[in-house]
DNA sequence: CTGTTAGCGCTTTCAC
DNA sequence: GTGAAAGCGCTAACAG
């Protein structure tokens, strides 16, 4: 590979010369230097050594990524199309990511690795949870981070994250214009962060509505399509006149369960039973009836995350928290009740 | 950050004994001063800095990967999970991910400009197709690489894949040994490579077992759920005493839509019908019947990729195609014929 | 405008 | 055994 030397030796000019045309320093090399420079480099097929510059300038324009893996071989078809999406944000702006893997019960050390090594200039986070171990150890480092997802209230850090509350409310809401007045939720676990803020969507909506919340309407269990054949079960277990008209699922796969074990009671989704998911999985279009959901615009969703992150790194400190709605996608699992 | 100086300084000794001590060179430095340059690097907490020493090997320990994205929506579970068992084994072997976007009808600029750059040391291929871009590109330009799957015939370069062929062939011999004759696949379009491949097994396997391949039998289309249907839908067509009384899916997805179908017109999976698919993506272990299907064990391709690259990296040339057979996974949806 | 030079943090040759 | 010093490829302060 050819080095600056190289370009200035070609050129005629010394290697600081090079360097200024390379930087673009305004008014500090003459049109026609700069043009015998430019040559050069073209001539030599000169791309400046990035390693190089990075020891210069105690950068790397690399940000961390952990993966995050759902136990077993559960799907995570949001996280896995986000990172996608990361991944092309960051490009536009001069970043790569660099990805890395660490054992569950124990991800810190791998983050300080990096971070001691000087191997990322920052980190996205992604699938944090209530009192992740993750963010009071960036916290304390100092070390710049962003999140997807947000955590503890107490701990201030910058995060971006889909406005679950919302979207469940709106959900919800749609429901009800329809006609629906019984309808349930199947959840997530009490613990769950996201978990919690879309269920008191759909508290919020059921509320201002007027209607009421039958104690078994809030079922609640992991993302799984076994676990939304059981909330289904159990509300087919209610009394005809109590059962649920609607339902809103806290993920497409949940919804899956539910659908199937509606069917398999001779339910027909979208008219005895409208369902609603969450995450506009892949494929969920082609669901028949194809599943109404609700859509986090990940392409927003990391375009902030990287603006963010930019500004954090040039020490601004502004306004660090972003809340995106979903957006309710309108397909045809849901109908006026029976 | 501390750099070798401070701990230098604290050490009361060289850099150059610091940096003895780190790489442990034998016999360079007395017991006493190794453990005073421990000492210090304790203290002061210090790590080396991994740009600089980059720069001065002149490599990134950066391994390049492109996202491979399927068009639209399509899933791509097994590109999913290759890539972080490919994370977990390049780190394994003191390497990191680089992951990169690039247009889907221009990969190689994406390619250059990282290899131009000194950003990455080598990269590894995966979705690779006939007549592959990227390949001739990277041959000519010498730089390091490997490939999960291979491409043409006649360019000589790295690859590990797994062995479809071996794979089909013996899922058509497990379908005979439960007493099926007549067997069909839902195959991919002729200029697919792996789909090739597992065509061939199939072929190879009916043959030897002196099985008419009814010409209808041979479905092609794409990796999608509709596909399965519109295939099954065809052998539906077929007078009973010709139809096909077990399948073979090039994917699962494909799998998943001939057993909707077939269930659709009444069919038993695994009594009327015998279904295998392949990839053994997550979750198909939970359908009902769960998917007998064939397994591609990543941890060892990823394995044998790294040890390819790492030989590479040194200069050895030794025998560089790597076919690792797959696993057939015996489930709930093949039984005797009917 | 252009060139000389120091220095980013590290490794390694060469003296002692 | 240990240290001085060169140098990896680049940027930028400073001198001219």
């Amino acid at each position: 590979m050819p080095t600056i030397k190289d370009v200035a030796r070609e050129a005629g000019v010394s290697i600081a010369t090079v360097s200024y045309v390379l930087n673009n320093k305004p008014n500090s090399v003459s049109e026609r230097t700069r043009q015998q420079v430019l040559n050069a480099i073209d001539r030599v097929g000169y791309t400046p050594n990035i390693t190089a510059r990075n020891l210069k300038a105690n950068q790397t324009r690399l940000i961390g990524y952990a993966w995050h893996r759902d136990p077993g071989d559960r799907v995570n078809a949001v996280l896995d199309r986000f990172i996608y999406c990361l991944a092309q944000a960051a490009e536009a702006a001069g970043y790569h990511l660099l990805t890395f893997t660490h054992p569950d019960n124990a991800p810190t050390p791998a983050y300080d690795e990096l971070i001691r090594a000087g191997r990322v200039d920052a980190f996205v986070l992604s699938g944090t949870v209530i009192n992740d171990l993750r963010i009071p150890f960036l916290l304390e480092s100092g070390f710049p981070f962003v999140s997807f997802g947000r955590s503890n209230p107490e701990w201030d850090f910058a995060w971006v994250d889909t406005d679950g509350q919302r979207g469940v409310r709106e959900a919800v809401e749609y429901l009800v214009g329809l006609g629906h007045r019984r309808i349930a939720m199947a959840a997530w676990p009490e613990e769950s962060l996201s978990g919690h803020y879309r269920l008191a969507g759909y508290m919020d909506a059921m509320q201002s509505a007027g209607l009421d919340i039958h104690p078994d309407y809030i079922q609640r269990g992991e993302h799984s399509e076994p676990f939304g054949r059981e909330a289904m079960t159990r509300w087919l277990q209610l009394p005809k006149n109590e059962r649920p008209t609607a339902v809103i699922a806290i993920t497409d796969l949940v919804a899956i369960g539910v659908m199937i074990e509606a069917e398999r009671h001779g339910l027909y989704i979208g008219r005895d039973l409208s369902v609603i998911g969450y995450d506009d999985t892949p494929l969920v279009q082609y669901l028949r009836p194809s599943l109404t959901t609700l859509h986090q615009p990940l392409q927003e969703i990391v375009q902030a995350l990287i603006v963010l992150l930019e500004r954090m790194l040039q020490g601004d400190t502004r306004e660090r928290h972003v809340l995106i709605p979903p957006r309710l996608i309108v397909r045809g699992s849901c109908g006026e009740p029976p």
